[in-house]
DNA sequence: ATGCCGGGTCCTACCCGA
């Protein structure tokens, strides 16, 4: 079972990418993070062609999510368990697929609106934990993969590509990481790959790209039955060579 | 040091990302 995950940031700006990578890779599950589009207007109709169904999470102008699959699933959630009520910030979908429990998460960034944006990150994070606790606690097959927006160690990000005080490395923002690590999932790249540069994004600013001044900030994790079947997990670095790329690329784990 | 790029939208100057 191939599992892979993508902030592609614009579906609309991106779906020959998304096509071409398909044909190229053939994800059994295709994540999508920052679609950028309205659920009723996610073009689906592009991927039937190359066999996979689409399911969206969307809203207006910003975050967004969805699954591009090419087995059968069934959809759990639309929205992370135990956010407010009102909470109507697209980041979320939860579905089952073959007896696995795939969780599709694009977590806020926390650097913008001030102590406020930053505060909503750490709750976010502190329900994600909570869901991933309530379902490790009757041994669910789980993948929680997606944009995570935390470089979980200094080996994550290059020398110089962030401040100090950026809400990606903040203290708190790995403290809740490792939570989920101490929770009982596995960092499927770094359990491949325990040392070393890893990117999955580069900024379009400053030559990011060129310079190799990248973040390991999309993830996959897996609890402890899914991690025992592991085969290979890493990014696909070529795709941001691309042009008109997004500034994430895809990261695919395979269970064997 | 954010706003160097590249999305979005109130169509066009401004908001947002990481």
């Amino acid at each position: 079972m191939k599992i892979a995950t993508w902030n592609v940031n614009s579906i609309r700006q991106r779906e020959a990418h998304v096509r071409r990578w398909l044909e190229a890779c053939l994800p059994d599950i295709l994540l999508l993070q920052e679609i950028k589009s309205e659920t009723a207007t996610f073009p689906a109709l592009p991927f039937h062609g190359l066999g996979y169904t689409a399911e969206a999470v969307g809203q207006k102008s910003y975050n967004g999510v969805a699954v591009l699959a090419r087995i059968p699933f069934t959809v759990r959630e639309r929205a992370l368990p135990g956010l407010p009520e009102g909470d109507a910030q697209a980041r979320y979908i939860e579905i089952e697929a073959e007896g696995v429990v795939i969780a599709g998460i694009y977590l806020p960034n926390g650097n913008s609106g001030g102590e406020a944006g930053f505060a909503y990150k750490l709750a976010w994070m502190d329900r994600l934990a909570e869901r991933a606790e309530a379902l490790l606690a009757v041994d669910t097959p789980l993948v929680i993969a997606g944009d995570y927006n935390v470089c979980p160690t200094d080996e994550d990000y290059a020398p110089g590509a962030l401040s100090p005080g950026d809400a990606l490395l903040h203290p708190e923002s790995r403290a809740r990481f490792r939570r989920l690590l101490w929770s009982g999932l596995t960092d499927a790249v770094r359990a491949v790959h325990p040392h070393g540069t890893q990117y999955t994004f580069w900024d379009y600013q400053a030559g990011a790209w060129q310079r190799d001044l990248g973040l390991r900030i999309d993830h996959a994790l897996l609890s402890p039955t899914l991690a025992e079947r592991l085969v290979a997990a890493a990014p696909d670095r070529e795709e941001r060579a691309q042009p008109q790329p997004s500034d994430h690329v895809p990261v695919m784990i395979e269970l064997g």
